[in-house]
DNA sequence: TATAGTTGTAACTATCATCGTTACAATTAT
DNA sequence: ATAATTGTAACGATGATAGTTACAACTATA
């Protein structure tokens, strides 16, 4: 399994709207552009998006804006928004038998060992902010 | 998405192999009782398991033991060998327009921190060991 | 050495998520 | 009114997951 693209995607469109909030109109076609993806796949996204209230979506007159300051927004935030993972980050199987020692307790012995690794991806997601990638474009664009 | 079930099922018969190791032979049809799947969907993490180096399985007279001590067993071995993930946690959108100041970036200014992730997680899994399953489990049977 | 039990694996199915696409009603600025 | 744009429904293709049946290959032991 990998997280999903979506991911990735969204850290794209929402670096671009930043970058691009004064040059031009933001629209799914443009933001399809420069992802190379089907503008009704940056709809949906931009639809999660402003679910979380990360951006507001200009209905009919088109364009999209970020609502937060860079600084606050986090990959947490984002990874949430686009539910790269509902829920558990572990899918457990399902029916583990009852009436065996293991198989009775397996699921209780693990679940705070998994909530420890959930926690660990979720807390150096939320250690990073889109300010820090818009910095590093700007390093790379200022050369 | 979420990490396969193999992962959880994995433990569970790993454990399983440790606890019964003296008192049943640990076939595949053994384990899918515990675990409550398929017996062949045991062999084949059995199978997983055993190019890891993490157990060996008797051909023809049956059943499955561990070649180390549970303590030298992390969960990082056990994600690897079941193959949760294979390379990059994070799937990238796969050609970003390279006319495109960001989308000619992105995946430069996103790659380090991506990593970052990735290593935490496999960092948090590597800090758990199947002792401390066993032990958790055998505080719980013991009462 | 025949047998019973077991593993390893191929082949198939069902289900689901992902990603993409077309199409079109609803909305808005001009 | 018109032109541009969003929101969303309805598909389809692909691939992963999990399950199942079937059977050849292997091994201990009776």
């Amino acid at each position: 399994m990998q997280i999903s693209s979506r991911f990735t995607l969204a850290v794209h469109i929402l670096i671009c709207i930043d970058t691009f909030k004064d040059e031009y109109k933001t629209t799914s076609d443009f933001l399809a552009s420069s992802t190379n993806v089907n503008p009704v796949i940056v709809r949906k996204i931009l639809s999660q998006l402003k679910s979380a209230g990360l951006v507001t979506v200009a209905r009919g007159s088109g364009g999209a804006s970020i609502t937060r300051s860079l600084d606050e927004i986090t990959f947490l935030d984002i990874y949430n928004a686009v539910d790269c993972v509902e829920g558990e980050l572990f899918h457990f199987h399902e029916s583990p038998n009852e009436s065996c020692p293991v198989g009775r307790n397996i699921h209780l012995i693990l679940d705070d060992k998994l909530l420890r690794v959930q926690n660990a991806l979720e807390r150096e997601l939320s250690s990073i902010k889109l300010s820090d990638v818009k910095g590093d474009l700007n390093s790379i664009l200022d050369k």
